[in-house]
DNA sequence: CGAGTTATAAACAAAT
DNA sequence: TATTTGTTTATAACTC
């Protein structure tokens, strides 16, 4: 929800240049950094993992023989190990963040962003880190005096250090007004609730998780102390790192070791960009951003290298729902004047042109489009499909799908009825939709191939010669079909692709190579049964209540009898079969209702 | 310019 | 009977 954000360099400057702190601050600044200690060692373990991990996705990737690298052919479970790391990335910055707010230490501005830091302290390693920490605690005196003007040590490239003035930070002087950056409800804020936590935080702590002991060691900065016991620890506490100017400095001196950690993990969220640029995998990491990115540019970012600073460093303002007109003077701003045309046909279209999923862009959007009534630059038929993919059942009702359109687009609460007869359209014209019957009612499903082959329309079936109608015998364009047989090898890669598609939603369009894959969803669905039983509870709206799966359905295919080529589809061959409904579950149809003119 | 694609509208049939 | 669902055709706008 929240954009990750880090305190920023003219902050930092701001708090480490405070020379004149009353007892209250020194005391916010000890408990600050207990805090700060604690998510150091997080952040400190995260790289760690995070390193094992891309080394050991880089090693995979060589064994398993892929050296070419050609950008198709990121497996999936690469892909899902990258969204992974990525959900780490998200979580332990969101958890700091959220931890550094709470000590009141840093307030979102929006509009500063991650990267922004990389302009301050580039190279500072763990030895200088050390080192400085030596310096702190030899000479803690003499930096107290004297670092007036300095910017309190090595890495201050100085960032714009716009604010760099203003020292002495008196907390007694009411307002803060000279210093934009040091934000007033965190200063007074952080004063209170540092006083009050202080309290809390020593008895929580107690003996448990003390964050400044563990395993018998004082883990306060410097000192190395053993203790045998809590109560030992806390007389050396208060003792050795009592409220003075030593431990204060300690302290500042914590607050840029974090920093310094945050610059890395901004410079390592650099670099996982750019080893998912490489392995053309999308990046999620901007998350379901209000505003859209441009589409553009985001294509072209993902065609070419990742020079233009991705849109990692977008100033996301976090939104609710309830402020559902943010997004929309964004737009303006941002999107392409396509897309800002709320009325017209969306002439241009995304899904093949590029031969690239819309999905990614669907999901970052995602928020956007709920919000702002701008229509969508995609296809009813990439739509279509979409709401299908993302269905837990890749199946939906029509009416489920107008549902889906008009929850996940705010375009598509108005002009109902035009909207809606461009769905039913879409669905009878394109080949890639798969109408399914079951003796409860009808659902479509996609034949993804068929999407991906790029004719979408069944041009053989749309010029059918009216006149020369009779000459199809065949008694109708559909045909029943069991779906289950026949296609004993395609059922394992089906199986992955549905797997794998209703696990990451984001890449629903990975290759996979067999024909017809989704309109086997049944087939599937009948082997694991149960076990398909994806949590996706969110995706669609298909029926709540539709119980596991339905035993058996007909399928109906679109047939093209002018078109020869198309016999090389399995599809073709089956014939009609009946199958028992063992079922008596309800789809239920009615869950509706209310989209239609919702305004 | 022509072919292909898409959106839109409308007519129609069947199902509900 | 009215509505929903599905199919088909026509046409305009647009791209390549």
């Amino acid at each position: 929800m929240m954009t990750p954000q880090v305190i920023t360099p003219q902050q930092m400057q701001q708090i480490l240049q405070q020379q004149v702190l009353s007892p209250q601050q020194l005391q916010v600044l000890l408990q600050q950094q207990q805090a700060l200690m604690l998510q150091q060692q997080q952040l400190q373990e995260f790289y760690k993992k995070q390193q094992e991990q891309v080394h050991l996705q880089l090693l995979q990737q060589q064994h398993a023989g892929i050296k070419q690298q050609s950008k198709e052919q990121v497996s999936q479970a690469q892909q899902l190990a990258f969204q992974q790391q990525l959900m780490q990335v998200q979580q332990l910055q969101q958890q700091h963040l959220l931890n550094l707010q709470r000590q009141g230490l840093l307030t979102i501005q929006p509009g500063q962003s991650p990267l922004s830091l990389h302009s301050l302290t580039q190279g500072m390693i763990p030895a200088e880190l050390q080192q400085l920490w030596k310096e702190v605690t030899n000479a803690h005196v003499k930096e107290e005096n004297n670092n007036n003007n300095n910017n309190g040590s090595s890495g201050g490239a100085g960032g714009g250090g716009s604010s760099n003035g203003h020292r002495g930070l008196d907390l007694s002087s009411p307002a803060p007004t000279k210093n934009p950056l040091l934000n007033h409800h965190a200063v007074t804020n952080g004063q209170y609730m540092g006083l009050k936590r202080e309290c809390s935080t020593l008895e929580d702590h107690s003996h448990h998780n003390h964050p400044l002991f563990g395993h018998g060691v004082c883990k306060w900065p410097g000192c190395e102390g053993v203790f045998d016991d809590f109560h030992t620890f806390l007389k050396h506490l208060n003792g050795e790192h009592a409220l003075d100017d030593r431990s204060t400095a300690q302290c500042r001196v914590q607050m840029q070791v974090v920093q310094q950690l945050e610059l890395q993990l901004a410079k390592d969220k650099e670099r996982l960009q750019a080893m998912m640029t490489h392995l053309h995998v999308k990046s999620t990491e901007p998350k379901a951003t209000p505003q859209p990115l441009n589409l553009v540019s985001s294509i072209t970012l993902s065609k070419t290298a990742p020079a233009a600073s991705p849109p990692l460093s977008l100033p996301q303002t976090p939104t609710t729902p309830t402020t559902p007109l943010t997004p929309l003077s964004q737009a303006h701003s941002v999107i392409t004047p396509n897309s800002l045309h709320s009325v017209g046909p969306m002439r241009r279209r995304y899904s093949d042109k590029y031969s690239m999923p819309i999905s990614p862009d669907i999901v970052q959007n995602k928020e956007f489009y709920m919000n702002a009534e701008v229509r969508p630059p995609f296809t009813y038929a990439s739509l279509i499909r979409q709401a299908i993919l993302e269905s837990p059942e890749m199946q939906l009702t029509l009416n489920e799908i107008y549902n889906w359109f008009t929850r996940m687009f705010a375009y598509f609460r108005r002009n109902a009825a035009t909207w809606k007869g461009a769905v039913r359209t879409n669905l009878s014209l394109h080949k890639c939709f798969v109408r399914v019957e079951d003796e409860y009612g009808s659902y479509w499903t996609i034949d993804d191939e068929e999407f991906k082959r790029g004719r979408h329309v069944q041009r053989g079936r749309r010029r059918k010669c009216p006149a020369n109608e009779s000459l199809d015998d065949s008694p109708a364009l559909v045909k029943n079909i069991q779906t289950s047989l026949a296609y004993g090898p395609a059922l394992s890669a089906a199986f992955q692709a549905s797997m794998a598609e209703n696990n990451i939603p984001l890449y629903t369009t990975a290759s996979i190579g067999s024909p017809s894959l989704n309109s086997l969803a049944n087939a599937i669905r009948e082997e694991m049964n149960g076990a398909l039983d994806h949590g996706n509870s969110n995706g669609s709206d298909s029926s709540p209540g539709r119980s596991p799966l339905p035993a058996m359905h007909h399928i109906s295919v679109k047939e093209e009898p002018l078109d020869p080529e198309d016999h090389e589809g399995p599809l073709s061959l089956v014939t009609t079969a009946n199958h028992s409904p063992d079922f008596d579950h309800h789809r239920d149809y009615e869950d509706d209702q209310g989209n239609d003119d919702m305004l």
